[in-house]
DNA sequence: GATGGGTTTTAATGAATTTTTAATATGTTT
DNA sequence: AAACATATTAAAAATTCATTAAAACCCATC
């Protein structure tokens, strides 16, 4: 995946010497000399990144960040400028930017930083603490499930025995083990409760899906694992 | 919860000023002097972000970003040292780092800079004392909220509690957590105050506008986000 | 110290959802 | 094939939730 990066500053030797940079790095990279350009690049492409001067003829880096910054979230800022007080700085933030980088400045520590947002940018947005096998993610913040990216409602109970599962995958937990850790019960052979909620969870992560995650082991109980 | 920082830097002086100016900014700080106790604090606890010093007694930054990394592809880290050579920026990135700041630093910039990644990984944007959620802004010091710009006059318990909601944006808190967090009470299940509130939130922000905000988790809790 | 307006809490209701039971069907082991 | 274990289904039971109204509380003002 090629990754677009537009480029607006005005002094053309310090453009001439980024663009040739940052293409060796086999990133694709417009360059625009005033902030109008800018705009009109931006609104006429899909970019990754922008890398803006602040001292622009036309509008300046601010506005234009604030501008790209309303149009689209995603797309991460870097501001390049030798205007270097934290006033100025907080001004770069605060109108949207991901990072702010004083001239003069390295050329490698721009390409260092860039590949940090980048990073940041590629990464699935998954705040928190989540448990995984194969395909299957369970966020325990928002408590949310999902298969192949695919999103799976469950109620308390069906979580709460998934999360066992998953917590114990690979290895057969007896059904005394789920009551106990998951019903908070002493094993009633009268009830069927565990069957039944077992029965839930597969009709709702396996059914849909191309291959099985809770396997029986008769007499014994269940597993949940990723192959055969 | 709140957004929970590590903070490693064995200059106490700083440390205890860092730590002081990131709790009024209601960050959870927890502060080690040393690189193997904040490994240890690391390994025990769930951060969102570190800020590192690079020379540590008993394991330097370097090391210990890169064990973070290793454990925690999403935890965000920030370098911050007085060492200003580009190779050790590059080695500081290299080792997981997504920013590097240099000694002697403006703590504002620090601040916005921490704010910056915290966008990226979708928390609560928080600008100086002010939290937004979509087009929710709630006002910590003039105690304001607005959603589309239309104001929204709430009473103290329902402010606490929104507050809670937006500092615990997209993770399912319980009743109990509310309770403890908002009321200062111990559940009781007797009352039923907290849906009651929920209740006179859910009209006051979300009935005469166009989407959700609080959804129900039936036998979990409630969920503040932005979309479905 | 009483009054009154706003805030917070309790209590009660019905609706919605989840959990459990129970009965039947299917499968496995000896 | 018999005996036992598991799967499936539907309906009953239990729980949880939304909503409303009224009671209790707080606090500024008279």
């Amino acid at each position: 995946m090629e990754i677009k990066i537009l480029l607006v500053e005005d002094e053309k030797k310090i453009a001439e010497a980024l663009r040739k940079g940052l293409s060796e790095q086999h990133y694709a990279v417009d360059v625009a000399y005033d902030g109008m350009i800018g705009k009109k690049l931006f609104d006429s492409n899909t970019y990754d990144l922008a890398i803006l001067d602040i001292n622009l003829p036309l509008m300046n880096g601010y506005e234009l960040c604030r501008y790209i910054r309303n149009h689209n979230e995603q797309m991460l800022v870097v501001m390049l400028t030798a205007l270097n007080t934290t006033e100025n700085k907080i001004e770069g933030f605060d109108a949207g930017a991901d990072d702010y980088i004083v001239k003069p400045f390295d050329f490698q520590e721009l390409l260092v930083r860039i590949r940090a947002l980048l990073k940041r940018l590629h990464y699935p947005v998954t705040t928190g603490n989540v448990l995984k096998v194969g395909d299957l993610v369970m966020n325990l913040d928002s408590k949310e499930v999902t298969r192949e990216g695919r999103a799976i409602p469950l109620t308390a109970k069906e979580f709460q025995l998934l999360e066992y599962f998953i917590r114990n995958k690979n290895k057969v937990v007896s059904r005394i083990d789920i009551a106990l850790n998951v019903w908070d019960i002493d094993f009633d052979t009268k009830t069927n409760v565990i069957d039944v909620y077992v029965n839930f969870l597969r009709k709702k992560i396996e059914k849909d899906f191309s291959s099985k995650l809770i396997y029986t082991q008769v007499g014994m109980g269940y597993v949940l694992k990723e192959n055969s």
